[in-house]
RNA sequence: GCCCGGAUGGCGGAAUUGGCAGACGCGCACGACUCAAAAUCGUGUGGGUAACCCCCAUGAGAGUUCGAUUCUCUCUCCGGGCACCA
């Protein structure tokens, strides 16, 4: 018998595989479809590491369950390969970034090819194709034909020496990555993709995704932010002006005792006149405009903020004067801009006040009193509560969901719920609903992206590029730098900047920004349906036979973005009637990271990187997929170690050994056969990988012990099919010479549930909930015959000392506990 | 700072609905085979302990319960996300 010599069987077998073409899926067959997706991968230079392997070989290893439970499944790759590093790359070194990209994913192929991945080459696509983007841009401009993209100036994170706009991740530290000056906010022209106008169906549609983890369900809800409240008017005194807050607690307006603008508030220019102290508000505000989102955010609870002096606004439903403030804490983005500032109940507020010594007057208490008691006295005793916690290094916590009114006028002991609407009638603001989701920043000024397909025309305005002239496609350039004006290089290419417009014929100029790379990737599961159609983004019948996704598997760390953002493109190509579901993934499996041995990231700079290529050449793909699923739950983060692949390695050589081994007849009845049948098939069901594998190790040590029939044999193989391809293939042909059929077509096996109940258990016993032994029982045991069992025991009965019986709780199948 | 997760032996991890904590694997120790080693096979392996009696033990502290790794609260540490990384 051969040694098990894994590198000269798995180059045969997938040399084997992609001549037959197994994995391809079959448009409209008449077998179940199930599609199964797994994110496609951004090919970069330093090719797939272990990150990928996770998540590509839990899909493949569904998958080829799946098929051998006779569906018919689709399981398609692709590359997701606009980006930075690329453009990175090609300024540095001169080298296109279409040439760059080939040769990545070349490479990347190469590595998922050796894993034994099962997917349907036929159907690869790739963002950066003509062919591919020219439907991204289609996409783009249905968006702008139905009024969802709009231009508008945001700001950029720009570095002065470079004179290019960065990227979040370019800028560590405040500093510019490449040279280390001090990052600056820019106000650029940009697009913007309108989600928010999503955001109650995005919201909405979570509510009929069963199949999602609640937890990234949780986290979208959160990132959506939906939150009701109301919007009020204050005047400012002595002025025509008034400032509008957005706030989800009305209820507590009579316990406004100053009020916030954002730095950036347009009110503050306005009243210009009439602040006394504006030269030190204008320092405030350009301070506040160099400092990066990193340095607002490292402060943590410190608040900076300065008074506008000479200005007061009246509180409407008292008439109080209060005083107002710009403050870096309140956020131009959300709301309105402005907030009134309740400090006994909002802990951003309360900081706030205490640092600048203003009144903290409560108007919530969560029981109604009987008004004996003096609210400032309560006032005070918040502040004296609030001091200790500070000083003890706890926070205050004065706020309240609900309770009742106090200090509060004709509103006093009424419940803060009715209380909000009651007192926002009074004040004559309006409920209002407010999302914290904000639109989508949807240009870059990059050169490698899908050029926006729109022309500027001094006559006509901004002009989408008709479909037929799509796609725009990106020009080759010879500069890849920064062109110093915050514009994409495209800009600096006369040529095709310099266009006809397409309504009135006159001289026009392309727009030159680019799309982000999320574009690419919100809605390429699409394509995949149908990825050489020329005439539309896919064929409907296409698109109604395969979608939506069954499965998806992807990182958690794409929960907000990537998973929000594509789920929008497809609500609203729904919306336009151009896809079939409302939802783009029935269920969302999320994987945890792997980490390094240390337990750190992977990263190239850390230098604990390790290179999937070298396990394969090593020990090979069947051990590296196997020992990876092996590792830990899917879901959870898992550190990488390379102690524990011997096991794995040892168990196939011994599947390897016991296959070719003769065949005898096995003692026992064969249930332990049943029972790995149902616990791997659940197991992969649920993606709990490791143990499935576990369930097989055991199987694998009682037919050793036990002796195994060739059915035991084949039943064992077609198991670990799914998870070890080579192996298992080359085994099939040793059990079955005279079969041609790969085992991957096979039929899952299926057990005996008769055989996989337990004819006997195990009866805890404890004596006042602790174990005191346990005893063999039949099972369906009734309590009588458990109790008289249990007593019989003599630890038992040394527990109990003679004592009383208490109580009985007997649990069938489990345990019987004693209370004496 | 805000939102979402996680923490179990020397290590990775297992444990239906709240019901025998540590399955399976790694490592380690001892043994078999061998001139020897590797490989392989066998036995043992949470801690305390002379002990298979007993006690302690699922990040820390409290609570609910006959019974908590599992549920609730508080805290600590670690990871993911925070909108121009993908």
């Amino acid at each position: 018998m051969q040694k098990y010599d894994p590198k000269k069987i798995e180059a045969k077998w997938q040399k084997e595989w992609a001549k037959s073409g197994i994995y391809s899926a079959k448009d409209f067959d008449s077998k179940p479809k199930k599609y199964v997706l797994v994110e496609f991968p951004y090919p970069s230079g330093e090719g797939l590491h272990m990150g990928h392997l996770r998540p590509y070989v839990a899909g493949d290893t569904y998958s080829r369950y799946m098929r051998m439970k006779g569906n018919n499944v689709i399981f398609p790759i692709g590359w997701d390969a606009f980006g930075l590093p690329a453009e990175n790359y090609a300024i540095k070194h001169g080298v296109q970034p279409s040439v760059s990209t080939e040769k990545n994913i070349e490479n990347a192929k190469r590595q998922m090819l050796s894993w034994g991945l099962s997917f349907d080459w036929t159907r690869e696509v790739n963002t950066t194709d003509p062919d591919y983007y020219r439907w991204t841009q289609w996409i783009f401009l249905q968006f702008y034909k139905a009024g969802l993209a709009y231009e508008a100036t945001g700001l950029i994170n720009w570095c002065p020496k470079d004179k290019t706009g960065l990227a979040n991740e370019e800028v560590v530290g405040g500093k510019c990555d490449r040279c280390g000056t001090p990052v600056e906010k820019k106000e650029l022209r940009q697009w913007y993709l309108k989600i928010t106008a999503y955001a109650e169906k995005l919201l909405e549609g979570l509510k009929n995704l069963p199949e999602w983890p609640e937890a990234i369900k949780l986290q979208q809800e959160n990132w959506i932010g939906r939150s009701e409240g109301a919007e009020l008017d204050f005047k400012v005194d002595g002025t025509e002006e008034t400032i509008r807050v957005f706030t989800t607690r009305p209820d507590t307006l009579f316990g406004a005792t100053y009020m916030v603008l954002a730095p950036e508030h347009e009110l503050v220019e306005k009243l210009k006149a009439q602040i006394s102290n504006y030269k030190e508000i204008q320092e405030y505000v350009e301070t506040t405009k160099a400092k990066s989102e990193e340095d607002r955010t490292a402060e943590g609870k410190q608040k900076t903020g300065v008074e506008l002096r000479g200005i007061k606004s009246i509180n409407p439903v008292n008439g109080e004067k209060i005083p107002i403030f710009i403050a870096d804490y309140v956020l131009s983005g959300y709301g309105t801009g402005a907030i009134m500032a309740v400090p006994a109940h909002d802990e951003r507020d309360f900081e706030f006040a205490k640092k600048f010594n203003l009144p903290i007057k409560v108007v919530l208490h969560e029981k109604a009193l009987p008004g004996d008691e003096s609210m400032d006295a309560q006032a005070k005793e918040y502040k004296r509560v609030a001091d200790e916690k500070k000083e003890k290094g706890e926070e205050f916590s004065g706020a309240l969901d609900d309770g009742y009114l106090v200090n509060s006028g004709k509103f006093d002991l009424m419940e803060s719920e009715k209380a909000k609407w009651e007192i926002t009638k009074m004040a004559g603001g309006e409920k209002k609903i407010q999302y914290r989701l904000r639109d989508w920043v949807f240009s870059r000024q990059r050169y490698w992206g899908e050029p926006i397909p729109l022309v500027h025309c001094a006559k006509c305005g901004t002009v989408a590029v008709p479909e037929e002239d799509l796609p725009v496609e990106l020009p080759k350039v010879k500069k890849y730098e920064p062109t110093g004006t915050g514009e994409s290089p495209l800009a600096a290419m006369e040529d095709w900047v310099n266009t006809k417009c397409p309504k009135c014929g006159g001289p026009a100029k392309r727009e030159t920004n680019t799309m982000p790379q999320w574009a690419g990737s919100s809605w390429y599961w699409l394509r995949y349906t149908d990825p050489k159609n020329k005439k539309e983004f896919a064929a409907k019948e296409k698109l109604e036979y395969w979608t939506p996704v069954d499965v998806y598997l992807g990182g958690m760390e794409h929960t907000t973005l990537h998973l929000l953002y594509s789920r929008f493109w497809n609500l609203f190509l729904y919306d336009q009637g151009l896809v079939s579901t409302k939802e783009p993934y029935r269920k969302r499996h999320p994987h945890g990271i792997v980490l390094a041995a240390d337990g750190e990231k992977m990263s190239k700079s850390r230098g604990n990187v390790v290179n999937p290529d070298l396990i394969v050449s090593n020990f090979g793909a069947d051990t590296l997929r196997m020992y990876e699923m092996f590792l830990g739950p899917h879901e959870m983060s898992v550190s990488w170690n390379d102690q524990g692949i011997l096991g794995i390695s040892r168990f196939l050589s011994r599947v390897w050994k016991l296959i070719q081994e003769g065949s005898g007849e096995r003692s026992g009845n064969g249930a332990i056969i049943h029972k790995t049948i149902k616990k791997v098939g659940e197991d992969l069901e649920s993606f709990r990988y490791n143990t499935a594998i576990s369930a097989m190790m055991i199987l694998l040590n009682d037919l050793e012990a036990n002796g195994a029939s060739s059915s035991d044999k084949e039943i064992l193989l077609k198991l670990l099919a799914p998870f070890a391809p080579h192996i298992t293939e080359e085994l099939w042909t040793v059990l079955n010479p005279k079969s041609k059929e790969s085992i991957h077509l096979e039929k899952w096996p299926e057990y005996n549930p008769v055989l996989c109940e337990e004819k006997t258990f195990n009866l805890a016993i404890q004596v006042n909930g602790k174990m005191k032994g346990s005893v063999e029982m039949v099972a369906g045991a009734t309590e009588e015959e458990a109790k008289t069992k249990a007593l019989a025991e003599e630890k038992v009965k040394q527990a109990m000392a003679g004592a009383a019986v208490k109580r009985i709780i007997y649990v069938p199948g489990r345990l019987i506990n004693i209370v004496i």
